[in-house]
DNA sequence: GTTGAGCGTT
């Protein structure tokens, strides 16, 4: 089963095809959200991405979490909510 | 804007 991930400080430009591309070096994307404000529409900055595996969004994780992505410095863990 | 959203509920 997959495993969800937080992906924070991701700024603006970041979108759900992005973020999918992103990960899709580690794994396959099962899903891929930009969480944005739901009354404005504008991005709040981070999303969720979910692995098609534990192994795989564990090295996700490992290798994206404080790197540079963009211009920004991204924050990826796993995610702790929604399970 | 370090954790999504539905639905208005346990």
């Amino acid at each position: 089963m997959g495993k969800k991930i937080y992906v924070g400080n991701m700024g603006p430009k970041a979108d759900q095809a992005s973020l999918q591309a992103l990960f899709s070096v580690f794994g396959k994307v099962e899903k891929a959200y930009i969480v944005t404000d739901r009354q404005t529409g504008q991005s709040k900055g981070f999303g969720f991405v979910e692995m098609s595996s534990d192994a795989e969004a564990q090295a996700a994780i490992t290798a994206l979490d404080g790197k540079n992505c963009g211009g920004y410095t991204v924050k990826v863990n796993e995610a702790k909510a929604k399970g």
